[in-house]
RNA sequence: GGCGACGUAGCCAAGUGGAAAGGCAGCGGUCUGCAAAACCGCGAUCACGGGUUCAAAUCCCGUCGUCGCCUCCA
């Protein structure tokens, strides 16, 4: 069976077929760092770890270019506004490199937390300039940029396929927008390739132009075909930058060079908080981190995940704490089995067992297949869960075999393709559950606890229980003995 | 003004021509000394109005509403 993914260039779903049998080329338009990343970012890199994770899990190579952008995103138009790490930086008064340095590992500490799986190469244009000089001298050459005043701009009445991914007709852009009127440009939606640079400008290079910084499109289109080759694969991004932002990519290379860009376009959908639109300049925006001090960082994957990549995604309270009791479920089920492997009687894998986790699988993939649809993926993984708790619920015997397969397909499906972690939550000072001194305290609690119950002392029993509750562990007694766990 | 997406149970969310997945919350029940967890059971004229079809949540037209892009944003 193939994957189906939906492919923005054609606007519609198409079977995926990579360049090279077995391998799959992907880059992913990255940060632009000047700050914490927030939960746009999360949404959009947890959506493609998935995407990249799940290749993998169906046995493609993948080579995961996601850029750095630590120059040339201006803050305004496209090519009037200033630079904003450069801007950032001289408010915070530090280097421009030290900011991007700082934010940077924030931001891999971030993605860390999410369990997202590094990308192979996290190219930054500074380290590209002479690439990017490159492209802009053959788009001179072949007549589809010009140079004003130490500037070069992208002339897009010369490459008539412009808006071609965004289905925008220049004709069709000027009405009731704000317009910048910028002289040295012939048509006003050409965009920057190149920027001059004043004297005491804190990031410029020299260039055949003078002195300066490249635009913010073109490294993607640069960094990309160098480390992917062309055309490649599959471009990601996020919807909000289908325009100008992957038009302005696709023109400038393929204008360059006369062959496609890439071939599948993949682009995830936007994060609104409580309705509304998020956004920097609205204030809104929320970091990372500030969720992180609210939600374990895999309620926040979870979350992400139940919805589909190309579906809005808004974050409500209501939604999350949701999002939180039902990765529980998952992770409850899985400690179960965890539990009950300790003490497992050696037997073979049963045969119904073996079948009935075999159509799981298939589920799961049938579900991945059609364009990364992790909410039908993870119902499956739901379906699962119940069988399995009925079943070890039912005080039939269950071989080690048997639990060691229900085990590995959580860690294949829900762990490796889904990058989800069922470890139980760590609460406080209470560093592991897997903590020898605090397990073995635990252990001595619940003996006294169950010397009182067999006594039919209940207020002892229960003076215990709710001590500990008081304290944020949960006592559960069950056909196999008591067992505690953190709670949520 | 132009372009586009969406509106499915209290909430989140799949499904996009042929008996309405899943989760959270809620209500019964089983289990339990009582709980917790788990299991079983219970809930949808799919925004509204027309139309096409043997058949529509799914296609077409219209209305209302929400959101996004066209300016920085993932």
């Amino acid at each position: 069976m193939a994957i189906i993914v939906y492919n923005y260039l054609t606007r519609r779903k198409e079977e995926f077929k990579p360049i090279h049998e077995g391998y799959v080329g992907i880059y992913v338009c990255g940060p632009t760092i000047y700050d914490h990343a927030h939960i746009g970012h999360a949404k959009a890199y947890v959506s493609f770890d998935t995407i990249v994770r799940y290749l993998r899990f169906r046995g493609y190579q993948v080579r995961y270019v996601q850029n750095i952008t630590d120059v040339g995103h201006l803050t305004d138009d496209a090519d009037e506004g200033e630079d904003k790490i450069v801007k950032r930086a001289q408010k915070d008064r530090v280097e421009p490199m030290e900011l991007v340095e700082t934010y940077m590992r924030s931001y891999f500490e971030d993605m860390d937390a999410l369990n997202v799986v590094r990308p192979n190469i996290s190219p930054r244009p500074s380290c590209h300039i002479t690439e990017q000089i490159g492209l802009i001298e053959l788009l001179l050459e072949r007549g589809h940029a010009y140079e004003v005043n130490g500037s070069v701009y992208f002339d897009v009445s010369s490459w008539p396929e412009y808006g071609k991914l965004s289905g925008r007709r220049l004709e069709e852009q000027e009405e009731g927008v704000r317009v910048a009127i910028n002289p040295e440009k012939k048509h006003p939606a050409d965009f920057a390739l190149w920027k001059r640079a004043e004297r005491g400008h804190l990031l410029r290079w020299p260039s055949p132009w003078g002195w300066g910084y490249p635009g913010w499109h073109i490294e993607c289109s640069v960094m990309a075909t160098k480390y992917l080759g062309q055309p490649f694969d599959i471009h990601g991004g996020g919807l909000e930058n289908i325009f100008p932002h992957n038009e302005c990519e696709i023109a400038q290379i393929e204008a360059a060079t006369g062959k496609p860009f890439c071939n599948y376009w993949l682009l995830n959908n936007m994060v609104t908080v409580n309705g509304v639109k998020m956004g920097k300049s609205l204030g809104n925006a929320i970091p990372i981190k500030e969720m992180l001090t609210r939600y374990r960082p895999m309620t926040l994957r979870f979350f992400i995940l139940s919805s589909h990549y190309r579906s809005p995604t808004d974050f409500s309270e209501a939604a999350l704490d949701a999002a939180d009791r039902g990765l529980e479920r998952l992770t409850s089920a899985v400690s179960l089995v965890r539990a009950r492997l300790q003490t497992a009687p050696d037997g073979d894998l049963d045969a119904e067992w073996a079948a009935r986790l075999e159509d799981y699988r298939a589920r799961f993939v049938e579900a991945m297949d059609d364009d990364f649809n992790t909410p039908r993926a993870i119902a499956a993984l739901f379906d699962l869960s119940r069988e399995v708790n009925a079943l070890l619920n039912s005080g039939q015997p269950v071989s080690r075999a048997t639990l060691e397969a229900i085990h590995d397909l959580y860690q294949s499906l829900g762990g490796q393709a889904l990058g989800l972690i069922f470890d139980e939550p760590v609460r406080g000072d209470l560093v592991s559950s897997r903590d020898t001194l605090v397990d073995g305290l635990m252990r001595i609690l619940i003996d006294l606890r169950h010397q009182a119950r067999q006594a039919r002392d209940w207020a002892a029993a229960d003076a215990i229980r709710d001590r500990l509750a008081e304290l944020g562990i949960v006592l559960e007694d069950g056909p196999e003995g008591t067992r505690w766990r953190p709670s949520r």
